[in-house]
DNA sequence: GTTGAGCGTT
């Protein structure tokens, strides 16, 4: 699968706000918001874990989109493990 | 109750 990453998200975005919204444009393995680990407040970023087939399809499909009220990026993700090949 | 570029935890 292909790891997605999420940006410029409002404040109360969530995890099922993101499996829901990218659902309509594919399947969603996973879903995952960026919380602060000190206070728990939302970083205003997440990542979104889908098939690597659909992947590109769902980062053209939502990626300058409106979110929450906000306008997201949709890139593909890019830390940590990266690839997870 | 606040903030706004950036890539996450076991």
């Amino acid at each position: 699968m292909a790891t997605l990453y999420v940006g410029n998200l409002p404040w109360a975005t969530k995890a099922e706000d993101l499996t829901d919204a990218f659902s309509q444009y594919g399947e969603v393995l996973g879903s995952r918001v960026i919380t602060d680990r000190e206070t728990g407040r939302s970083r205003g970023f997440g990542f979104v874990e889908v098939r690597d087939e659909d992947a590109e399809k769902m980062i053209a499909a939502l990626n300058g989109t409106e979110l929450g009220g906000r306008v997201i990026t949709v890139n593909e993700a890019k830390s940590r493990a990266n690839g997870q090949v």
